[in-house]
RNA sequence: GGGCGAUUAGCUCAGUUGGCUAGAGCAACCCGUUUACACCGGGUAGGUCGCAGGUUCGAGUCCUGCAUCGCCCACCA
């Protein structure tokens, strides 16, 4: 076998890694279809699918989606070997907040415009512009890491296909009743002005004063005294016996902020004696707990806060001032009247702020779309077990069912109960927003009357409702969206529910429970068989990456440095499911030794074979045989591993078996042989030493794609290494 | 306030169901340029496996308590 030029140099994955993907991505052996048609695989083989969670299409990618894109891409691999008909989907989400945000800020910086200067349509021709650069950036990264996806199936959360599922999924839950508008508390972000939804909400623990303030009789204790213009309830634990003479309903005169008011006892015993006086006022229209209070004792109330944070008439010689600066002028009034009877400077207290790029959280009172998770209803076509057609559910039910019964399993293990605890203190989902970009909701109006449908009606004079969805209502159809929903295809029919949900274990609630919630209602089956949650990539120091930060880094620059095989590795080896991880340059380096190391070895086994005639297996001599027996094992350890997502592990072995079984001991003691002068000993050490390059080659694959296919190619061999059968373990 | 995780060599971490004389990479030190590889080979040093109890023939691994760090959840006004 003449042996190519390269050989003579070390390892170039730069001059490589494009080069084989172009290959690869020109065999069609990413589509299933075309292994079907070749013979890869059969109609009888077993399935094995993944959906690629959606990168946002709001710039770059970062470590944590080549961690993601190594992970699946190992499972895909692997399987696609083990001769299973295998589909990898991939896509982008349109993101809506977080997208739209990015453009504003993007067009505020470079033109000192706002969205209202361009207008509806205008803006989003902006936003579409921006979605498509980061799509075809994010692509190319995603090409970089070598993954395998099957590019003709590739999908957009905001494309025709999605959005018919979408308006489809939208109609049939409101139609059910699951989905309902309502007025209710929720969390409005004055300064993208929009709601966002609980999950969206980030705490972030503040240093404020607190107020105790004069209440008539009462002494009650307030964080912001700015919202308590419109306070006319003050309520208590009906046990408590410091107001026993107080009467539930019983109505006092006293001097507030902007002269005298009457006020009404409320008896309630969500009240914690212990805290504060153990008595306060509320601000319905403004806190969710006190809407709570309001909505269970009728009681009527108002809004003090407009929704560009600004005080409303209510607030009297206040009006129009913005809450962020009227503070101390409240204070000082109220201290002119004697009404402040201490200030504590030493509380904390946890301000809500909009984690997707906005402002300080204003709860308020707004009519929106909301998806019913405590209503029943009943389940049309279960394919579920332990829940039959027709049976009566609510969202909720199904979410924590099919993970009880272990339909679904989360790996690792200990998640589950994070899950089941998210569901226990899940309210009703808001799924309405007040942004432009996304999917405008499928709902038109006429006067009083009211049209939902897939379609807009066909007569004129409707107007559709301006507000568009949460981009987590369209990432919850993903599993089947991508694979044709609302259609019957052939697609859906052969690889849902799909095998396994790679992602984060940050977004296990924002979209894993979504996904579960959306598939079990309408196809009445799980989305996935198992949910495995890789952790979050840290810098070296151990710290979260991010861009405001400057810490974060770019993969690309991981993969020119040391080569994407490199890069897979370092992120995969040593790290269980669920951990956080620091990545630094020189464990990637180290794996980048590792890829010479392997280029090397295959160098020697195959100059040194070259004048051998392997293409019988010749006589073993005993410890050959040994050796081969041995690699049978690893083939069986190995294997193992993988298909109980341990790829920590298997990642490892192969290192280490490699390096310093093969490497180090087996070639080393092969060379006096090869040189020696007995032909059978030669044969038997050359054959050998080509079987367990080649299983090892085989073995590395789903972990360093690019450089055994690349061997592979130098070797004499009829197929590419990323459709050779996996080494049995028999 | 509730929950989860981490704590193993100087640093970053493995150690899958209890059997380990506790491993790897990087860093350190010594030796080695005999034709796969200096992106190398051989070797040395380095650990009371956070602390205190307990279960067991046997515990880094299981149980209890504590400490420190990190994360998540939560309607303490």
């Amino acid at each position: 076998m003449a042996l190519d030029d390269k050989f003579l140099k070390p390892y170039d994955s730069k001059e490589t890694e494009d080069r084989v993907y172009k290959i690869w991505e020109e065999s069609g052996f990413f589509n299933p279809d075309i292994c079907l048609e070749k013979g890869i695989c059969n109609e009888k083989s077993e399935v094995f699918s993944i959906v690629l969670p959606p990168p946002n299409v709001t710039g770059v990618l970062h470590l944590g989606h080549s961690l993601m894109l190594a992970i699946e891409d190992i499972m895909i691999r692997f399987n696609r070997m083990r001769g299973k008909r295998t589909l990898w989907v991939p896509g982008t989400d349109h993101a809506a907040i977080a997208t739209q945000s990015r453009v504003e800020e993007d067009l505020y910086k470079k033109e000192k415009k706002t969205k209202h200067d361009l207008g509806r349509e205008e803006f989003l021709k902006l936003v579409e512009d921006f979605a498509q650069n980061s799509h075809d950036t994010i692509i190319g990264q995603t090409k970089k890491m070598g993954a395998s996806l099957d590019w003709s199936r590739e999908a957009y959360t905001l494309d025709e296909k999605r959005t018919l599922a979408v308006n489809t999924a939208f109609k049939r839950m409101y139609d059910d009743g699951l989905i309902y508008q309502g007025e209710r508390i929720i969390n409005w972000d004055p300064y993208l002005q929009t709601t966002v939804s609980d999950d969206e909400v980030e705490r972030v623990e503040k240093q404020t004063p607190f107020y105790y303030l004069k209440y008539g009789p009462f002494e009650i204790a307030t964080a912001r005294p700015e919202t308590k213009f419109g306070d006319k309830y003050v309520v208590m634990h009906p046990d408590d016996k410091r107001y026993a003479e107080y009467k539930h309903g019983q109505k006092i005169k006293l001097e507030w902020i902007n002269g005298e008011i009457e006020a009404t006892i409320v008896k309630d015993d969500i009240i914690d004696m212990e805290f504060g006086t153990g008595a306060m006022t509320i601000t319905p229209s403004h806190d969710a707990i006190d809407f709570d209070i309001a909505e269970r004792h009728n009681l009527d109330f108002e809004q003090i806060i407009d929704f560009k944070g600004k005080l409303l008439p209510i607030a009297g010689e206040f009006a129009g001032e913005h809450i962020k600066k009227v503070r101390p002028k409240i204070v000082e009034k109220l201290q002119e009247k004697g009404l402040v009877t201490k200030i504590d400077k030493n509380y904390t207290h946890a301000a809500a702020v909009n984690s997707r790029g906005g402002g300080t959280i204003e709860p308020q009172i707004l009519k929106q779309w909301f998806i019913n998770v405590n209503k029943e209803f009943k389940i049309r076509d279960s394919k579920l077990k332990g829940i039959k057609t027709g049976e009566k559910v609510t969202l909720k039910k199904l979410m924590r069912h099919v993970v009880e019964s272990s339909q679904i399993k989360i790996i690792p293990e200990r998640f589950e109960k994070v899950y089941y605890h998210w569901i226990d203190n899940l309210r009703d989902w808001n799924i309405s927003r007040q942004i432009w970009y996304g999917h405008q909701i499928p709902v038109w109006y006429k006067g009083s009357e009211i049209h939902v449908d897939v379609e807009p009606p066909k007569e004129g004079g409707w107007e559709r409702d301006s507000d568009t969805l949460d981009t987590w209502f369209s990432s919850g159809l993903w599993t089947f969206s991508t694979l044709g929903w609302p259609g019957k295809t052939s697609d859906l029919e052969t690889y849902h529910p799909t095998s396994v949900l790679e992602t984060g274990h940050d977004i296990l609630f924002f979209w894993v429970a979504r996904m579960i919630l959306m598939t079990t209602y309408h196809l009445g089956e799980i989305p996935f068989e198992n949910v495995y949650l890789h952790g979050t990539v840290l810098d070296e120091k151990g710290k979260k990456m991010s861009k405001s930060k400057g810490n974060a880094v770019d993969p690309l620059e991981m993969i020119e440095k040391f080569g994407a095989d490199a890069l897979r590795m370092a992120m995969v080896v040593g790290v269980g499911p669920g951990n956080d991880q620091s990545l630094s340059d020189n464990k990637v380096k180290a794996y980048k030794h590792f890829s010479n190391k392997v280029w090397n070895a295959s160098r020697f086994v195959l100059t040194n074979i070259e004048e051998l005639d392997l293409k019988e297996k010749p006589e073993l001599n005993k410890v050959d045989e040994a050796r081969v027996k041995e690699l049978r094992e690893i083939q069986k350890d190995i294997t193992d591993d993988i298909e109980n997502y341990r790829f920590y592990l298997a990642a490892e072995k192969l290192y280490h078996y490699f390096w310093h079984t093969f490497a180090d001991i087996i070639i080393e003691e092969a060379k006096p042989r090869l040189s020696g002068e007995d032909e059978g000993e030669k044969k038997s050490a050359g054959w050998t030493l080509l079987h367990i390059l080649k299983t090892s080659l085989k073995m590395l694959h789903p972990f360093m794609p690019f450089i055994t296919e690349e061997i592979w190619s130098l070797m004499e061999n009829d197929k590419m290494l990323m459709i050779e059968d996996w080494p049995q373990t028999k």
